[in-house]
DNA sequence: CATTTGACTTTGA
DNA sequence: TTCAAAGCCAAAT
């Protein structure tokens, strides 16, 4: 526990369905608001035997790493929209209504 | 122990 | 407002 690794798997996993989270603001609540690069860095290393939803982080534009996903942006963006996600008409995920907004995280340290 | 990298963010022009 | 470059944190090598 501890590491930053562990809270951004906690965080990541208490991401409800249809909604996102940004890098930033996952680092945020980690206490490292420049740590975005760090919460990416976690979900390299996520073991899919965490199933974490690595497909509802995404960055604050919307979007995320195309050739790291499951198949591409566009295979990402279908499984949002079945999650319940709400896009816009550039392919990005329409953060004002799709942002999580996390309240009670219960993060070991 | 020091250096490089990395699924990002923010600031500058 | 849009495009481009620098920066920061932590883990991996």
């Amino acid at each position: 526990m501890s590491s930053f690794f562990e809270k951004v798997y906690h965080i990541v996993s208490q991401i409800p369905r249809g909604k996102v989270a940004t890098y930033g603001q996952i680092a945020g609540i980690l206490g490292n608001p420049r740590g975005a690069r760090t919460v990416g860095w976690a979900m390299q290393a996520a073991p899919e035997g965490l199933k974490l939803p690595c497909h509802r982080v995404v960055n604050i534009k919307g979007e995320m790493a195309p050739g790291f996903i499951f198949g591409g942006r566009d295979r990402q963006r279908a499984i949002l929209e079945v999650e319940g996600v709400i896009f816009n008409e550039e392919g990005n995920i329409d953060m004002a209504k799709s942002k999580w907004y996390p309240v009670n995280l219960n993060i070991e340290e």
